[in-house]
DNA sequence: AATGAATGAGACTTCATTCAT
DNA sequence: AATGAATGAAGTCTCATTCAT
């Protein structure tokens, strides 16, 4: 019996991931039905639950899906040996982060991705997941603070971890004022921390 | 005569309200049903539904009253007019906000909240509330950022409104990040904020 | 105590049952609530559990009197000692009905009463009652059809009860009429009776 | 393919729609509940909602179809190229409708139409679909009338359509008075008519 | 492997009725 | 006598999941 071959269930797979971001994107959260998973998907009822065992591991698949994708955008920048200044550096990540977003076809990941902090919630062990992406990230962050310790652009007695929860904060808050205030700009962002960093110096 | 006064009528809206709230957050925004919330506030079926029109507007309810009680809490530092610089204003921002998570009995309304960031998606109406909300946060963020500019705290070039983005992120950004990865510090926020902005002058 | 007077109690219960009978005619059998004919009745709810055990009997109560207002309306025409020929007597038979059915206010009875008729079917002591109404109809357009017979208008060797079925059929079917195909006119039964029986004789 | 043949699906619908007669004439319009249908079909709850989006979408089925299948056994009295005089046509029309009320199984449709009438009088669509029914039946009955008149059966001057009318009172009227004076008798219906259309001719 | 019809627990909501005030 | 808030059983319908084909 010639057994599905891997990628042809991987791509299967993706396929569900990305109509259940469309559903949640379309109608929330809270009102997606596994009906309109499988319309959207193309696939017959049977099939989807082939490959998945259920709505909740569709759900928590995409979460992790998009949190991977994230985390391998976000990698150049967080991970980068010689990181620019401050400001240069929270325009590149939240940059980084938006072209992750609006990237991938017509579905805004990033509005997306409040629904999905909301799952993140439910399950614990996505909520171990979701810990381990995002204070990864701020351990990255904490790293590239020590460098900015190093260079004189931020105080060598102040707590790298610390730093690193700022910038965190600035990136994940970037998302959240975009789906709740209406409009956020990655580009002011970086020079807005530029006008508190540098006070005198610009211009 | 019995009929009932305002002030017990807005009691029990209160009750079911609070009640809806802890089975969001015990539960995650998906898995709340009605009978849960019946249940938890300990009024009868019935009478749950002389109060609320329905599921929804409970919910709706709910997140309006959490985001009117977050502004009510936040207006004294927002529209401080003689702001302290950055970085105590962002601590006692984030300080407020956190008080207004943790005050109100066992319920961290703050980790609740991002189950409240999803449902807004969901209704226009409340969509534009949270817009009014949040921009109008923004907005005073701003007129800050237009003081610490006359105080030398912030480049006079820059855009002010820039700066209210900025410090509106680092706000919405620190709820996000303590649902998601785990753990932020009101003082580590102000602290590294202060590391950033004035790298030699502490110590 | 005041007892409540009599008068006071039937005006009470006529309130009940028009308000009845004008949300039967408003939404139909079926969607009609206590809700709805209290709200119509101007009443509390607890006024109006006072003049009637429940919804049953308000239903009950309304189809009762209805049947005996028709009953007393068409009781001149069906007593009458000296009836006209078979197409007068039709004619003024529905002409009686009609007058009852728009005389009462804005709700037309007839339309109502087809309602009223698929109620009779559910509760046995109402479906006697009809009986002996319809029933008694019938018996008194035999005894019509039996001066009929001595006047030359119908074959003296017919059944004069089955005489009496007709004419009943062509009264309550005048009402079906009405409601089922949109329109019905008395004159024109009247006039169609008399086509039939002076085949020659008219003009 | 599992896919549901045309004639499964239409048999399945029969299906329900037999069980919501049966528990419409058992129990009377008001209370037949989705869960007394659902165990009289057979069927599961998620099933009947496949076939049918609701009760009211059952009810009004059930009502499309008994007008449906009453015309279909009226049509060949009605549309007789040939009809026989008046009393004859009448004993032929009822005694029709009797055949087709008693000949379906252990329920009487004809009792159970009376539920169906009310029903109509709620849903503008069925109350348009009935128009065309009962008034199609009006204009054949009229047509009818025309030879009659042709035949000497009718005065001539009358208004064929006035005979129409008359004829469709007496049909409905017969079932109406079935269900609320207790019996009606074809063949009386039709000597009844002889007897007013032919007073001295019998014998 | 694939399909989609079927299942039935459980969701949300209504509504006839009761009873404290 | 009167009020209307409260009750909770029962109603309609949805939807994640299963399984015969």
């Amino acid at each position: 019996m010639p057994k599905i071959t891997e990628e042809r269930r991987d791509a299967r797979r993706e396929q569900i991931i990305e109509a259940a971001r469309a559903c949640v994107q379309e109608h929330g959260l809270e009102a997606v039905s596994m009906e309109m998973i499988i319309a959207k998907s193309g696939l017959s009822t049977g099939a989807v639950y082939r490959y998945f065992a259920g709505k909740d591991e569709i759900m928590t698949a995409a979460v992790t899906v998009a949190l991977a994708g994230l985390a391998q955008v976000l990698a150049p920048v967080l991970a980068n040996p010689d990181p620019p200044p401050p400001p240069e550096f929270v325009g590149q990540l939240i940059a980084a982060g938006v072209a992750y977003g609006t990237g991938s076809g017509e579905v805004d990941l990033l509005q997306v991705s409040i629904h999905g902090w909301s799952h993140v919630q439910t399950d614990p062990a996505l909520k171990a997941a979701a810990a381990v992406v995002f204070g990864g990230m701020r351990d990255q962050c904490a790293a590239v603070a020590r460098k900015w310790q190093a260079a004189g652009f931020a105080d060598p007695q102040a707590d790298p971890d610390a730093i690193g929860q700022l910038i965190t904060s600035i990136g994940l808050g970037f998302i959240a004022q975009r789906a709740l205030a209406g409009q956020a700009d990655p580009a002011a962002h970086a020079a807005a921390l530029a006008a508190l960093t540098r006070p005198a110096t610009s211009r």
